[in-house]
DNA sequence: GTGAATGCAAACTCTTTGCATGACT
DNA sequence: AGTCATGCAAAGAGTTTGCATTCAC
């Protein structure tokens, strides 16, 4: 699995992007990019911006949001919505590895799931539609085992 | 197909629940859920409200919300985000019967398609999930034939 | 040294809430 | 008549933008 945790891959990639693009290495960018690397599921701006709150130096939170902007223009992070009206970031990878998201909705936890079938229905479907897709989000509601 | 506009059955149906669960017969939901009736895909709440703005008196971008939350509620329509951050409505019909949507990257244009082997793989894969799925969403993005 | 990147604060958009008025039963 | 429903305006929450300062190259 490369969803994992702790991604130095995903990591060392963003950063190469980021400097072959053009992009200077200020000190804010390349921590919000070490923070999504260390996520194993999405973070809201917010989230990531307390992280890195723990730091020794503060990071705004316009410049979490405009990091994100970058990366998201450039394929390196993916932008989602389980539902809450608040936009969630996290780490895409090159090879195109993903997972889909289940939110409870009790409590609002937000866990993930990858599955070859589902991933299969749409790459068939995909293809009889007049929309040339490159990309897709699934996002599963029901109640978690802690709410059940 | 019971996905098509001016929907009469579910007209009647949310005003028969409204009216069953106790809810009193304003002008302004009453003209939120026709509105809904009559859409063919879903809608922003300024939509609706636009939607409502041409008819003989105003209803207040306020009382749309609550109309939408209270149909919500009741399950009569089924909120959804395609990535743009601004919630979007449309009616849920009792039957279970419903679509997903398909956006332009360039445009933004929002298409609807439903697909048996999509269903069939989340129905299959739901039963070995930890969480009790009950509701599902899936937005594919691309570009539409214009943009392309 | 030059221009990009950052942080703060203000602006903006979408959504919710408070409150007085009006409408349904 | 008694409440619920509505409209307006103000408040909230999330996100974006303007601008002066700092930092990378």
């Amino acid at each position: 699995m490369s969803t994992h945790a702790h991604d130095p891959g995903w990591r060392a990639h963003a950063h190469a992007t980021l400097e072959r693009e053009g992009f200077r290495a200020g000190a804010a960018r390349g921590r919000v990019v070490d923070a999504l690397a260390r996520q194993d599921c999405c973070a809201t701006a917010q989230e990531i911006a307390d992280e890195l709150r723990g730091d020794d130096a503060r990071v705004g939170i316009a410049s979490v949001y405009r990091a994100l902007e970058v990366l998201d223009r450039l394929g390196l992070v993916h932008r989602l919505d389980v539902g809450d009206g608040t936009a969630r970031y996290e780490a895409a990878h090159p090879g195109g590895e993903h997972h889909h998201h289940v939110v409870c909705n009790q409590c609002g936890r937000v866990a993930q799931f990858a599955d070859d079938g589902l991933e299969q229905a749409i790459a068939t479907l995909s293809q009889r539609l007049d929309f040339a897709i490159d990309q897709h989000d699934v996002v599963l509601r029901g109640s978690c085992p802690n709410c059940r």
